[in-house]
DNA sequence: GGCAAAATCATACTTTCGGGTGATGCATTC
DNA sequence: GAATGCATCACCCGAAAGTATGATTTTGCC
């Protein structure tokens, strides 16, 4: 953090020399008019692509923090109830039927109901491709 | 396709318009140098913003679309052979036993040998942890 | 040539998955 | 009150996955 304050205050302040500097030579005409337009032009674009790579930046590392965003549209249009989306999640962290039954209280038969609803919703016939697409449709993360 | 570039084209188009307008007011003098200068400024730096996001949004294209960077330390410090890697790879593409022995020309029983080694080396007991553990050593895509 | 590691395959056995069927209780809805 | 959807559980069966052990071949290296 430190180091990046450091630095930004350095970088403002070549900057501000820079601007100084041409404005000086522009005052006591060593350089045109057109000449220190170009200059300005110059200094402003590089200015404006340093400004649009901080932002596009911040919003990206914005999206890689973002926890988690269910495609509630998609698990209503395949009808994937609570309960199912509950067993889908724990297959999604790779535990065993018997391991999901243990961590929702229920039986490891009624897992395996629940997982054959979800099967047949993702239209998929093993564990591994329905969390493959269940991923890939945003259900789980 | 065809929309993008219209759009490009209307902007540029504008572009041009606008510095040709300031261009034309600077020169029958109806604003003064200071002024021309600041909107020159303004106008590059908007500029400078957008040619930043084009560039950004470009990059971070560039690094999805990586195919991706295998973690050769993890693998050598896992002991990690080059077959059990062929297995694993078909592993993470949600494969089962039989369809990676079909695809690599072995016999199903080999590909169960592999696996095995792979578990005992991953630390983990079910393929579908093994995927897990490889995905986030960055073994596999 | 001989050795070690890797790759291949087999056989036998246990466990886990997945599919099918049916049943019960509970809440909502028509 | 009948119908519907959801959640729960059970039993059976076959397929797939995983474990253990041993054997053979290939390959790279000293």
């Amino acid at each position: 953090m430190k180091k990046t304050v450091f630095i930004y205050g350095a970088i403002l302040a070549i900057g501000v020399l820079v601007v100084e500097l041409i404005e000086h030579f522009y005052t006591i005409q060593i350089i045109s008019t057109p000449v220190y337009i170009v200059a300005v032009a110059i200094l402003f674009t590089v200015l404006g692509i340093w400004l649009g790579k901080k932002l596009t930046a911040r919003s990206s590392q914005d999206s890689e923090n973002t926890p988690f965003k269910r495609n509630e549209k998609a698990r209503k249009s395949l009808g994937i109830s609570d309960r199912e989306l509950d067993v889908l999640e724990h297959l999604g962290k790779g535990h065993s039927n018997q391991e999901i039954a243990n961590k929702l209280f229920i039986s490891i038969n009624t897992v395996k109901t629940h997982l054959s609803s979800v099967y047949q919703k993702l239209e998929v016939s093993r564990r591994s491709m329905a969390v493959k697409k269940a991923r890939s449709l945003k259900l789980i993360p």
